[in-house]
This record gives C-alpha cells, sequence and structure tokens, in this order.
DNA sequence: TTATTTGCAAATCCTTTGCACCCAG
DNA sequence: CTGGGTGCAAAGGATTTGCAAATAA
C-alpha cells in the first residue's frame, strides 16, 4: 500500500484524536483544514489503512466508522439518546466467547459487541427534567 | 398495526423457518410461492412487525436480517467463508456484560454480540482439501 | 518509468418516500 | 366508511467503480 499526502492527512487525523470517524466527516475536517480530498478516495483510503490494520472499523447504524488502531482491544457502548460511544473491556466475555467457540470448532477471527442504551449524562438529564 | 395478507405472508415465512431472512429474500420466496408482493410493502411490513415484536432484526454486513421473535435471546456466529450463522446464549457473559453496564450507569436496552469467523463445516473441508 | 492512487461523475446497493388506489376493521 | 396499507416508480444515503490525469516509489 501506497502511502500517499491523501492517506497520511486521513491517518493522522484519526491518530490524532480519540473519535470514531465516517467517511464524510473525514472529508469536512480535512476540508476545514485545508487539505482538499474527494470522498472517493477517503472510502479507498479507508479501506486500504484498515487492511494495513492501521486503523480500525465499526459498524454504526448501517455505516462505517473508524478509529485508531493502536489502541488494545475493545467493545462498545452506544447511546442511543446522544450518539456517545463509550468503550469497555472485559476479559472474562472475551474468555468466554473463545469457549464457546472452541466448544463448536468455530476460529474466530474478529468479533463486535456492543451494548446499546442510554448513557450516563443522558440518564441523569432525564432525572433531572422529570 | 394492521395484520394485512402480506404481512401475514412475511411473517408466516419467518416463523415456519429458522433462517435469517433479508427484503430481497423474502420477495423472492414469496414470489416462488406464487405470492406476489411489492419491495416496498416488505420493508414497510418488517419495520411495522419489528415493532410489533413479531420478529427480531439483525444487521449483517450491512444489511438488515429478521428472524423468529419467538425465540429465546442469543448471539450469533457468523462464518466469513459460507454465511452460515450459528446461535448461541451464554448466561455468563450477559451477566458481565450487565455489570460492566451497572458500573457505568449506562442503561441498556439492547446489545448485539457477533462472532466471526470460519464454521466446523469450512474449517474441515479446508482440512480435507490440503 | 510505471504501477498506484486520485478526483470526478456515474453507477450500485439497500432502503425510504410520494402518491393514487385498495382493503381491513 | 375511512385510515392504514399496497405497489409502483422516483428519491435517498452510503459506498463503489470507470477512467483519464497525477504521483509515489
Amino acid at each position: 500500500m501506497r502511502l500517499t499526502q491523501q492517506r497520511t492527512a486521513i491517518l493522522r487525523l484519526i491518530n490524532q484524536s480519540d473519535r470514531h470517524w465516517d467517511a464524510e466527516g473525514i472529508v469536512s475536517a480535512l476540508n476545514r483544514d485545508g487539505q482538499r480530498i474527494g470522498i472517493a478516495t477517503v472510502y479507498r483510503g479507508l479501506q486500504a489503512l484498515e487492511q494495513a490494520e492501521l486503523v480500525t472499523a465499526l459498524q454504526i447504524d448501517g455505516r462505517k466508522h473508524y478509529e485508531r488502531a493502536d489502541k488494545a482491544h475493545h467493545d462498545h457502548l452506544i447511546c442511543l439518546h446522544c450518539g456517545a460511544i463509550e468503550e469497555f473491556c472485559s476479559e472474562e466475555i472475551e474468555k468466554l466467547q473463545q469457549q464457546i467457540a472452541v466448544a463448536r470448532s468455530f476460529a474466530v477471527s474478529h468479533h463486535a459487541l456492543t451494548l446499546y442504551g442510554r448513557c450516563q449524562r443522558c440518564s441523569s438529564r432525564d432525572e433531572a427534567r422529570s
């Protein structure tokens, strides 16, 4: 994979933040910084970077989002009210998953665990209102 | 919600099988059975049936799939090679998820856990070939 | 140099919507 | 009777692709 200007810009953007980015958001952010880039280039770049394991993909609401790959593996909590994404990791859950897979001779290559609901911030806002 | 001919047909199709159906597949299956139905009707019907909790939705590869709702809660194993979908359920994992959520004051409304990899059948086929 | 990558626009895929007509309640 | 449901076709959003020009190695 060729590390071009554009791909470097995408990578820097993702690596310098803790956010989860979608293609559209990357184009806007880069344009805002004066860096012009086509949406197709972003999609192709993200694919390449994902394959190279330089970024990690996450499907949210039918749309692909990307985050830094230099973090430890983790799963997600997504607030259905404000869209906030929190992260968590549980050794125990990972172990149990492995056990289940082994018992069925299923070779896991990766997994996705997402809890959907209402985050603390949104819950307390509700209480205040009532 | 009105239980029309079309919706009844969709529901029967899903309930009489253990498969995971997408909109396109439902149209084909019903057409094959001589039942004509428009794709828009299927999408709208599935939405209504999901809200009525008569079917359960599952996002696979950016596409929504539906299955019977009269089954106990479960998670999925998806074979990246043949597309087969297996099901599993782990009380322990569910409990751990709850603990994690409680610790963060996150109110879980639902969750999705999917393990991606290679199923037993595909793995043994590979061994045979080598 | 030359195989990749870019940018644009057009195409594709899945899903939703507008609207006139139809039918379940 | 009448409001929700249907079917068609057109619109929509996200993503991919074709192709000529640009560029990294």
